[in-house]
DNA sequence: GTTTGACTTCAAGTTTACTTGAACTTGTAG
DNA sequence: CTACAAGTTCAAGTAAACTTGAAGTCAAAC
């Protein structure tokens, strides 16, 4: 195993498509040297890059957002453990939001719509105080 | 206001634009009777089948998916609060899979990701017993 | 030395969930 | 009666995230 790879090592590691992985190098994502060839060859590192492409497409991420997190890694030097975790605490925060948005269809799913209120009419849950008149009408409060 | 009401009441009321409440219509997501003047005439009950909607595709089902849950709902009368809430069971356990996913993210984030061993070689979080393994490689064990 | 598999580029296609535009008709207020 | 808002259909456009196909090159095995 070289400290360089080939599209296809880095696909098989990773379960990310040889496509796809061009195109994630199309929109800057990651990045690769040429070998004489033509072939890329990509640097070890680039796994955990694309560690970290995958687990923010889960948690909400588009390519471009993620983009612009990865732009702020140091470009001259490998990241260090550092690096990826001033990053990691911004999606913590995501992650906690996303939660707490998927508690509160829950809490919508058993009280609300399990009541039949769903109406929007006269319900209490989904219309406490004034968050309708705040947010506009219809089922986007939840969100 | 009346039992029926316009594809603009419903818009304004349910949050949802008028466009897309035709291409639901057009999915069958929803169904309208037609005045005489060919505009469209929404039962007030479709309020809460565009309630359903929305609240589903929050919680990641497709407009596919959607459509056969609605199937389920009896035709020929307007759905109890029991017709509903058999949907709804489904959902809760889509939402429960959601919040345990982010939480699997969450500890990732802060034990592996953190602790620098992103690099999926020799990670004890990534690779507990054998499960890289059984899943494929790559950083797809997460979900 | 030839076959096979992996790689290259570039353009075009796919899916989901809508939106927009054009051209036209209906309903309502003054 | 005349505006003007709101409705109609149908085709085409949009955005994201890739995939697929064509046409060709490169590397490794036999």
């Amino acid at each position: 195993m070289e400290s360089v790879l080939t599209i296809g090592e880095i696909a098989k590691r990773s379960g990310v498509a040889s496509s796809a992985l061009r195109f994630y190098e199309e929109k800057g994502l990651i990045a690769s040297e040429r070998a004489g060839s033509g072939h890329r060859r990509y640097p070890r590192s680039t796994l955990r890059r694309i560690a970290f492409i995958v687990f923010a497409q889960r948690i909400g991420l588009s390519l471009d957002e993620i983009g612009e997190e990865l732009a702020k890694l140091p470009i001259r030097r490998v990241p260090t453990r550092k690096d990826w975790s001033r990053l990691s605490s911004k999606w913590l925060k995501r992650i906690d939001e996303k939660i707490a948005e998927m508690e509160r269809l829950r809490d919508g799913l058993t009280s609300c719509i399990g009541c039949g209120c769903l109406s929007f009419d006269n319900c209490q849950f989904a219309n406490p105080g004034d968050r309708m008149a705040k947010n506009g009408p219809g089922p986007r409060f939840w969100l």
